[in-house]
DNA sequence: AGCGGACTTTCCGTCAGGCGGAAACCCTGG
DNA sequence: CCAGGGTTTCCGCCTGACGGAAAGTCCGCT
């Protein structure tokens, strides 16, 4: 016992609730006025409205001219000393831009975190296939090109707990049955490439490589999405693999 | 008395204490150790440890393979939604890319926070002079071209109290006298372009120009840094202005 | 105007829980 | 083997967080 929303109030640490209130964004409510962000952080409003006031004054949030409260610049700068985010960003950009310029679709860039992916960088070509994907946002592994590069080169313990829980479906071609996943993560360690067929969407197909750090381990996948009925992975494939392996080398530096 | 380290320490607030902790990271330290952090963020160890733990299961926080702490992803996630970041990004990609295209140069862009600019995306050219910016980073408004068009359009207190201020000098080009600066900005006004020659690095020059949003605000300023005897300014003026305009337009969408 | 509702802000008594000194623990290098 | 740095745990004191309540503000609706 002890859970349900009531009881877990009182229960909760200092930090726990501020870092509640950080929370109570996501890409659906990027804006709240306060007592819907209190709502959404499970605590009284005065409670709400004093955390409110900390993270203004400390540039965590801010308020816009319309009153409401969104996530503030301040934040945004220390989250850019993040690894994995900006210096990742930085040594990638060159090659992405490239992939981009060579298929005009969209190329993205995404590292693991825990059982997840999360994208760090996207060029949206300007006539490509729009896809669910942002910057910034959170995907399980099993479905995207990125998440099975990411999955088929982590270490076992978390292959096996990512394959351990039911797996997500998306459209009827996912892949849910833990001993096919198995193998086609076996492939793409052969391979070097993932292709995740109509997947995610039934108009799009991804093609991931693996993009690997300075000793040699994986950090991160680059992929591009096409349309389903496009250029075939085929004719991607190489390209991908290529502009991966030149952010590799440029993270090597 | 009452400030000091020691005796500013029991005076703050539980938040304050929390974010102290991401304060202690910076450009140059991007991986503490858990007693530099204290230190860095004037708490006891003690201190220090809990609030760690907080951000550590929370994802503000991580410690790398070794046992250094970094900033976390899952604050990047909540950085991400803070409106001129991603948002503004994902709008002025293209158009940045154009201009990257057309110069081969440094593009950037920023947006003002108080009386600073944080730059927000930049596309780092191959060959492309070396700059000081970098995403993330901040700068005094008064010597950068994206600073100079950002206070030009900043509101009249804004631009008041950055005047009133003594102005940071960086090189002997450095603009430091407030008339000056106050001429400099009627022209940028006028002109709808800022140039920055040598007022930040004796060999870079930078030529920017204003982004606005929707309601026709200036919300950004985007600019391109050349070597200082380059191609002038001339040139670059017309396919910078152009560029913003084309961010411009995407914004309005 | 007058009213109802939703949001914001302030106030304040209570008491949970944060705070931090100190000591134990754990390395690594001399 | 010890010295010096870091990390982690423990625990009693007491502060300052907590949140209910009420006042204040700003709508839109009739």
């Amino acid at each position: 016992m002890g859970e349900g929303s009531a009881a877990a109030r009182g229960s909760r640490t200092a930090s726990a609730r501020l870092l509640a209130v950080l929370d109570a964004f996501d890409a659906e409510h990027r804006a709240l006025t306060l007592s819907a962000l209190a709502r959404r952080a499970g605590l009284p409003v005065s409670t709400a409205h004093r955390l409110v006031g900390d993270l203004l004054a400390w540039g965590g949030l801010e308020r816009g001219d319309d009153g409401l409260l969104r996530v503030g610049l301040h934040l945004w700068e220390v989250a850019a000393l993040a690894p994995r985010t900006i210096g990742l960003r930085e040594a990638a950009a060159p090659s992405m831009g490239d992939l981009y310029e060579a298929t005009h679709e969209n190329v993205q860039l995404a590292v693991r975190d825990g059982l997840e992916v999360v994208f760090v960088e996207r060029i949206a070509g300007r006539h490509a296939v729009p896809v669910l994907t942002r910057v910034g946002l959170r995907f399980p592994m099993s479905a995207t090109g990125v998440g099975l590069v990411l999955l088929a080169f982590a270490p076992r313990e978390v292959q096996e707990e990512a394959l351990s829980s039911p797996l997500e479906r998306f459209t009827e071609r996912t892949v849910v049955d833990p001993r096919r996943l198995r193998s086609m993560l076996a492939d793409v360690r052969r391979r070097g490439i993932a292709v995740s067929d109509r997947q995610v969407t039934m108009d799009a197909l991804s093609v991931a490589a693996p993009v690997r750090g300075p000793d040699g381990d994986v950090v991160a996948a680059l992929s591009v999405v096409v349309q389903a009925d496009g250029a075939g992975p085929r004719t991607l494939a190489p390209a991908v693999r290529t502009a991966a392996a030149a952010i590799s080398r440029a993270l090597a530096r």
